[in-house]
DNA sequence: AAGTAAATAT
DNA sequence: TATATTTACT
């Protein structure tokens, strides 16, 4: 994990001696809250009065780190007077109530968190982060007598740590480990630990494999499982460079320089600080959420349908998909068995799709619509263009606003943090799958007419936006959406054309062929827009 | 190394 | 319990 037991050793009493101010007009509540806080080294004060509660803030503001107030339930407001007036006090709102709208409204006046009753260990035990944060954030001469002392403490704790300790110095300190562990730990020849060390049981059970497409966050030490893999790929996943890790342990972690460098003026340092206290709870939380599983995020199922796509049906191995896909952690197993769904997926809900598109079906044309009329489309889709979309329902009327849909509909969850389901969503067209992956609109996204094998080889050439065929229906894409799908046929002539793109007229063709010197044109080519 | 099936985890 | 993911095997 990111630090080790010697480093919790050096901060072990941190929370001690953090001053809380309860303010609760239960007694037998506020009783119970203070005990817990008490068995956890804070020092509770508690006002059952909430003008009291504020003329011992005004009175002694450098008496008190955090706050603790009950959103009363007996009268209107409760609390909320309290929460306007101490602004310079974290203060974590609570209350028996489950009410969204009082939880926004606190959080709106500036409460730092809104924890709901019974307030239980695990939730006061980590109140002192907001002391910690209230006291990095707030401007220098803003910041409270009661904070400007935490604040010192962390930073000369930090500070300290960072001047001296060689990496795997007894004491180096948590800061240290959280970059250094990355270059070490997980490294092959540190892949002896079952586990890194944890900083907190529940981070025992080891980190998660989270990477997202962009290779952009993620990975924390998780290690081998067995040192010996067969494949000499690792499991674990190793920290990634010029990635969300090194740049906020950047400030601090240059291993390569003496270390005094590291530490220069006191406002990088505390730059540094803060983003490394960011990165702590962040590595946290991503642990927490844990195992070794690889967790195919939107993001990353879109780079690996990139290389797919990239690579072609027929080169499209698990150990090319990895090089193109460059995911740091990411090993060829996981890549093969995300090809393996991935083609069980094609051949399951797109069976046409999957004879056209992978190798060991031959292509030639079949009657792709056995349950479904292609009235719907023009007579030219009919001979050899043949639309995906009568398959599905939402596809029964080819019509651009589809396209659109598609996000909307919450067919295919783009957000990047979120993971890709495999699941058949109802009416999706199973073309998610083989939808270009660029970073383009919902709108973009696939719509491929994925039979359209004769169009593109002269699309590439001859489709410019002026040459742009009109769609197919009578609603157009947006012109950006065209702009994309145009670069994608261009840029991946192997590709089919999109849906909604029709070929280029037949002298645009004839004269494409014409200029490169073919002069016969095949029979099946009859009417202007066929093909 | 690739592909498939079984095992395992969530 | 079903499904996603990993692991084992050919």
């Amino acid at each position: 994990m990111v630090c080790t037991r010697n480093d919790l050793s050096a901060w072990k009493d941190f929370p001690k001696g953090l001053r809380v101010l309860l303010l609760d007009e239960d007694n037998d509540s506020a009783a119970e809250i203070k005990s817990k806080l008490e068995a956890m080294d804070y020092i509770v004060y508690t006002f059952c009065n909430e003008n009291e509660a504020l003329s011992a803030v005004s009175s002694r503001p450098e008496s008190f780190h955090v706050a603790i107030v009950e959103v009363s339930t007996s009268r209107n407001n409760g609390g909320l007077k309290f929460l306007e007036t101490a602004k310079d006090l974290p203060i974590i709102m609570t209350s028996n109530i489950h009410c969204i709208s009082t939880m926004m409204k606190c959080i709106a006046l500036g409460a730092v968190e809104f924890l709901r009753k019974p307030l239980s260990e695990d939730k006061l035990r980590n109140i002192w982060q907001h002391v910690v944060h209230k006291a990095f954030s707030v401007g220098g001469n803003d910041l409270s007598e009661s904070l400007k002392p935490v604040k010192d403490s962390v930073a000369s704790m930090l500070h300290l740590q960072s001047e001296e300790g060689e990496p795997k110095h007894e004491h180096s300190d948590k800061i240290e480990d959280a970059s250094v562990i990355h270059e070490n730990d997980c490294e092959p020849s540190a892949v002896n630990n079952k586990y890194p060390a944890p900083s907190t049981p529940q981070l025992e059970q080891g980190g998660r494999l989270l990477v997202n497409g962009d290779g952009q966050e993620h990975t924390n030490c998780s290690t081998e499982k067995e040192s010996g893999d067969p494949d000499g790929e690792s499991k674990s996943v190793e920290t990634t460079s010029g990635n969300t890790v090194a740049e906020v342990t950047a400030p601090v972690d240059q291993p390569q320089g003496p270390r005094e460098t590291m530490v220069k003026e006191e406002d990088d340092l505390v730059d540094g600080q803060i983003l490394i206290l960011v990165f702590i709870v962040h590595v946290q939380i991503k642990l927490i959420e844990k195992n070794l599983k690889v967790e195919w995020t939107t993001e990353l199922h879109k780079k690996f349908v990139q290389a797919v796509d990239q690579l072609g049906i027929d080169q499209a191995i698990p150990s090319r998909i990895l090089e193109l896909m460059k995911v740091e952690g990411l090993t060829r197993h996981n890549v093969a068995s995300h090809l393996q769904k991935y083609r069980m997926h094609k051949r399951h809900i797109l069976p046409k799709e999957d004879d056209r598109r992978w190798p060991q079906r031959d292509q030639t044309q079949r009657s792709c619509f056995p349950h479904k009329p292609i009235m719907a489309f023009p007579p030219y889709h009919s001979n050899h263009v043949v639309p995906v979309g009568p398959f599905y329902p939402m596809w029964g009327a080819p019509h651009p606003a589809s396209l659109q849909s598609w996000g909307s509909q919450g067919y295919y969850p783009w957000q990047p943090t979120e993971t890709w389901h495999w699941k058949p969503y109802p009416g999706v067209h199973a073309d998610a799958w083989g939808c270009p992956v660029m970073p383009i609109p919902q709108g973009n996204c696939s719509k491929q007419s994925k039979n359209a094998e004769c169009l593109r080889n002269y699309c590439s050439s001859t489709m410019d936006n002026s040459s742009m065929p009109q769609t197919c229906v009578e609603h157009q894409p947006a012109e950006e959406v065209i702009d994309e799908v145009v670069k994608e046929a261009i840029n991946k002539p192997w590709l089919p054309l999109p849906l909604g793109l029709k070929p280029p007229s037949t002298e645009s063709v004839l004269a494409e062929l014409s200029r490169q010197g073919i002069s016969t044109v095949p029979p099946l080519i009859n009417g202007s827009n066929s093909c």
